[in-house]
DNA sequence: AGCCAGGAAGAAT
DNA sequence: ATTCTTCATGGC
């Protein structure tokens, strides 16, 4: 018989602001592992989990590795200041007071890379619930979670194991991956530039100029990069009619500099919330 | 029944 | 180098 013990919960608390909301920082596509229970809100990244309970002026985090996650909530970056950098322009002003609340999370790259593979041309509920099979098939079984999949395990695995996650034409695409990471030194791709290092991402079988902005923002913190998916297609298709996404996303990271991947968020959150 | 989804690969031009 | 077609799955 094998024995589960409940990973060490150590509690922190973080002042509300109307910089940090956390439902708005959950909610805008950039991470999957997220959900409410009766506990609070359940958040696992890479082999973490935090619980966090809100009441009226605090969020009270419940974390496994309290370290871990005051990274992940990037609590050293001053949203304030990104905030009235973005607010004053004409284009993005009332989706950056919409979404003002949002923070772009701290997140294992391995992860980025599988996640948003398998968010290409799918729905946001069933990417959330392939990654969930992923896990529980090749994660490290924490307890009460099962810890996102090392490159190892996931490089382990045969193909007829991605097969069975529902994936569809995706599963050649994580397994053929999975190899091909092996060759991937990480270390040096985190000392790259953002075209550098998305030359290296577009190697990778699945992985277009979307996908691989998605990895350069969420998972290198490559926040010069303005992914541009159906959802922000559909926000300049009348501003830009015709433009395909690619010259698209080069616009506006160029337009944008270091803000375009905060700013992108606020106009994703914003599209998506109110779909106007 | 047909359309669509946080797109990208491979073929055709 | 650019456009067109196809891709597996499941919810609606």
């Amino acid at each position: 018989m094998v024995l589960y013990y409940n990973a060490i919960m150590t509690e922190f608390k973080v002042q509300k602001s109307p910089y940090f909301s956390l439902w708005q920082t959950l909610d805008c596509g950039q991470i999957f592992r997220f959900k409410k229970s009766d506990l609070g809100i359940e958040i696992i990244s890479k082999n973490h989990r935090a619980i966090v309970i809100e009441t009226e002026s605090e969020y009270i985090v419940s974390a496994t590795d309290e370290e871990y996650f005051r990274h992940f909530f990037d609590f050293d970056t001053d949203y304030e200041q990104i905030v009235a950098g973005l607010g004053s322009d004409v284009f993005l002003g009332d989706a950056v007071e919409f979404g003002k609340g949002i923070r772009i999370l701290i997140q294992d790259p391995v992860e980025m890379i599988f996640s948003f593979l398998i968010s290409q041309n799918n729905h946001i509920p069933r990417i959330k619930a392939i990654i969930e099979r992923l896990s529980e098939a090749l994660g490290e079984n924490m307890g009460d979670y099962f810890a996102f999949p090392t490159l190892d395990a996931l490089s382990g695995a045969d193909r007829s194991l991605y097969d069975s996650l529902g994936l569809g034409y995706r599963s050649d695409y994580l397994y053929t991956v999975s190899r091909q990471l092996k060759d991937f030194d990480l270390e040096y791709l985190q000392t790259l530039c953002t075209d550098e290092l998305r030359q290296h991402l577009l190697k990778l079988k699945g992985v277009g100029r979307k996908v691989a902005d998605c990895i350069l923002l969420f998972g290198f913190r490559k926040t010069d990069v303005f992914p541009v998916d159906t959802w922000i297609m559909k926000v300049y298709q009348t501003e830009f009619k015709g433009v395909k996404a690619d010259v698209l996303s080069a616009f506006l990271a160029q337009k944008y500099g270091f803000l375009a991947g905060f700013a992108q968020q606020y106009l994703f959150y914003w599209k998506r919330t109110k779909n106007v």
